[in-house]
Parts: structure tokens; C-alpha cells; sequence
DNA sequence: CTCGTAGTACGGTGAGTATCGTACGAAGCA
DNA sequence: TGCTTCGTACGATACTCACCGTACTACGAG
């Protein structure tokens, strides 16, 4: 059934089942907001480990779940790798401009504090 | 000096010293989020004591004082109340768009939710 | 000065979470 | 069939946090 691109599937919450606490929740921490920014200027998707977190792996795969779990990225294994992207569509559906203005803060937070 | 409302002075911290990860923390809490959208609808200041929120009263000042330390609201002290306010233009200047596009998410969640 | 109201401070509890290390599983390559 | 790479699962730890109750302070009214 399905599409199939492996055999593992992983659970995501439908489109209906994304709350807005949760995504707030998984976009207030430093290291899983910046895997939505480069994730958002991927324009696609990029594995697990092409993000070099200052973290173990076992970490890594924890924030990935709670970005996964709270809607705000879709995961799909591609071989070895586990692909991910952004569910823009979804987000922009429930709660338009909300994701948009959220990376437009963090780049002119960055500015702000390390850039001129 | 400054305007002297009362003897008590309450720590807020600068508007650029307001970072978007707490923000977002601190909206990320339904109670929280629920005393910034009366907050936002209200348009002006409202006492603590104004929201019936279903906690003691010194989870209500933890809830209030995580609003404040994160730069969301200013309180000042107003006789015995505690008047609190959305500090629009500091957010506005520093994330533009970001209030008015939580605020929105969460009407429209709550549409979707509970009413029609 | 006394009393009531508004809110704070403090200590504690239980749940969640960010982190690690080690051991394991799944896919691809030689 | 191994070996390697990518990621998971599990257990442990330390920290944060939402919440409570009780005792307390600050202000205003009588």
C-alpha cells in the first residue's frame, strides 16, 4: 500500500491533528529551530546527518521526532538515510504566515546578535 | 526617578535583549497563550487577578512572571494589582508579523476545534 | 491600626525533556 | 557473507517546569 520507499513507516499526525502549542514547543528550542531554517532554505529535503548537531546521534534522532511528532517536519526513510521536510504546506493551511514570520525572526535575530 | 508608579520595581528585560526562543517557549504554554490573546483582545492593561485561570494563585504568578522574563508583557504595579500589557512594539520591532500571526493561529485553531 | 485583597516567596512533587552511552537493526557495498 | 554507514532503542541522569500549599509582604480602606 501506500508509496513505499521502504518498509519502516513512521508515524506523523494528520494535517487536523497539528496543535499549535506543540509547534511552538518543538520550534522553542536553539537546535531543532535551526534545522527548520536550514530545512526551509533547503527548499527540499536533507537526511539526518547532513546536519552536524553538537550532539550524539541518539539526540539528534530525538529532536527529529519531536519536530516530526508536533507536524512540523515529515520523515521518510530513503535507503539508510531518513529524509526530511518541511510540512509547509500543512502549516501554511492551519496557521497561515505563522512559519513564514517564525524563520523571518530567526534570520533577523541572527543578524542582530552576531552579524552587523 | 522614571515615572514611579509604585515602590516595587519588576525585572523586564531589555527589547534587545528579548530572544525568540523564549518567546516562542513562552507561548507555548495553553495558559500562557490564553492570557496573550485576552491580553491582545483587550487592547490596554488587565490585572493578574483579572484572569479566572483554573490554577493557584502562585501558579498563575509562575505563568505571569515566564511572560514577563521573556519580553511578551510588561507589568507594573498599580496600588495592590499588577497591571499587565503585550509589549506590541518591541515585538513588532524586533520579529514584525510574529504576534499578529500566533494570535491568528491560535483564533483559527480554536475555530477549528470547538466552534463550527 | 486593623483588616481584606492582590500578589510573592519558598519548598516540594511529579512529569517531561535534553542529554549521554551502549547495544542493536536496516540498507547498501565489496 | 561480512563490513560500513545511518539511524533506533533502551536505560540512566540531570535539569526544567507546571503545579500545589503555606507563610508572607504590600497596599488601600475603614
Amino acid at each position: 500500500m501506500t508509496t513505499a520507499t521502504s518498509s519502516r513507516e513512521l508515524a506523523h499526525p494528520e494535517r487536523d491533528e497539528i496543535r499549535l502549542e506543540a509547534v511552538l514547543h518543538a520550534l522553542s528550542d536553539p537546535m531543532r529551530l535551526q534545522v527548520v531554517r536550514e530545512l526551509a532554505e533547503a527548499q527540499g529535503e536533507l537526511s539526518c546527518s547532513y546536519f552536524d548537531l553538537p550532539v550524539t546521534k541518539s539526540t539528534t534522532t530525538h529532536h527529529f521526532r519531536v519536530l516530526r511528532e508536533s507536524g512540523v517536519i515529515r520523515q521518510v526513510y530513503r535507503g539508510t538515510a531518513k529524509m526530511n521536510g518541511l510540512r509547509r504546506e500543512d502549516l501554511a493551511a492551519l496557521f497561515p504566515g505563522l512559519l513564514d514570520s517564525v524563520l523571518d525572526a530567526a534570520a533577523r535575530q541572527e543578524r542582530r546578535l552576531t552579524g552587523s
